[in-house]
DNA sequence: CGTGGCTCCTGTTAGC
DNA sequence: TGCTAACAGGAGCCAC
């Protein structure tokens, strides 16, 4: 469910509400993927300063560590005075002063980690190795973007999903950059001429911030903190789309496998 | 080291 | 209608 629009959208709509709460307790539903890493109860009493993200990951800067948050395929976070009794897939709560915050997950492939902040070694194997932040305009420069593609033989696809170059495109907006970039999903990286590689480079800042700015991308069931669903029907042009004919040029739009993930294009636009 | 495949889990949908 | 299999927005891990 959630790239980075949606866990953008997500931290905005709570995370002025939550600064400075007080933890009062946690509770914990079922395993999530990682382990919390401490006792639930050890947290209360810590107060939150701010929320952050980096890639998919929401930071939870505590005045003693740091949460981190990610809501894997399915999960969505909620933040309000007050909330329905716990469902079947709330697995996680955190009690505060200013509020209830809570995970909805279920898949489960999300999670919610303690640390003692950036530093620890649980955070650093997490987030060290992670691309630029598409959306930080000084992090995600044209000079690191192309010099990254020229460096992989990779696919361009699995390349982008890996957030190894940049952060935050997931299977949704890895389809709809290069649709627009009109570059073939199965071209590899360091092939792309600088030219498509320019216009892959202002599709991803331009299609993500234009997401974050509508407030995500509602496709099954994406809703931000405040409960809100998304209104950016971000019209998938090609993804979802296999066998309707493309908004461009009418040919068929084609479906391919790429690392067990589904890849939308177009053959006749998309072409290498 | 880079790359590709597998894996976690539950809910929804496509197809017979 | 009902059962089953395939598939779903992520990404770490392990084997080549």
């Amino acid at each position: 469910m959630p790239e980075l629009p949606e866990v953008e959208v997500t931290r905005r709509s709570f995370a002025s509400q939550i600064e400075g709460a007080k933890i009062l307790g946690v509770t914990m539903g079922k395993p999530l993927r990682w382990p919390l890493g401490c006792e639930p109860q050890s947290l209360v009493g810590a107060q939150v300063q701010q929320v952050r993200r980096r890639g998919k990951y929401l930071l939870i800067d505590l005045d003693q560590g740091m949460l981190m948050v990610h809501l894997g395929m399915s999960g969505s976070l909620r933040f309000a005075p007050v909330l329905p009794l716990l469902g079947a897939h709330d697995h996680f709560e955190m009690h505060t002063d200013k509020g209830l915050l809570r995970l909805n997950d279920p898949r489960r492939f999300g999670a919610v980690i303690a640390t003692q902040g950036e530093q620890d070694p649980v955070a650093r194997k997490l987030l060290d190795g992670l691309g630029m932040e598409p959306l930080d305009t000084q992090q995600f420069s044209w000079k690191r973007f192309s010099e990254g593609l020229k460096a992989s033989r990779s696919p361009i696809k699995p390349l982008l999903l890996s957030g190894k170059l940049v952060v935050g495109v997931g299977n949704i907006y890895a389809s709809e950059v290069l649709f627009a970039s009109r570059i073939a999903p199965t071209l590899a990286a360091n092939m792309i001429s600088a030219v498509k590689a320019r216009r892959l480079f202002d599709a991803i800042r331009a299609i993500l911030a234009l997401a974050v700015e509508r407030g995500g991308t509602t496709l099954r069931d994406f809703s931000n903190a405040d409960g809100m669903p998304g209104h950016f029907q971000l019209q998938a042009k090609v993804y979802g789309r296999d066998g309707l004919p493309c908004v461009h040029c009418g040919q068929p739009i084609a479906l391919l496998r790429q690392g067990q993930r589904s890849t939308f294009y177009c053959p006749r636009c998309q072409k290498a």
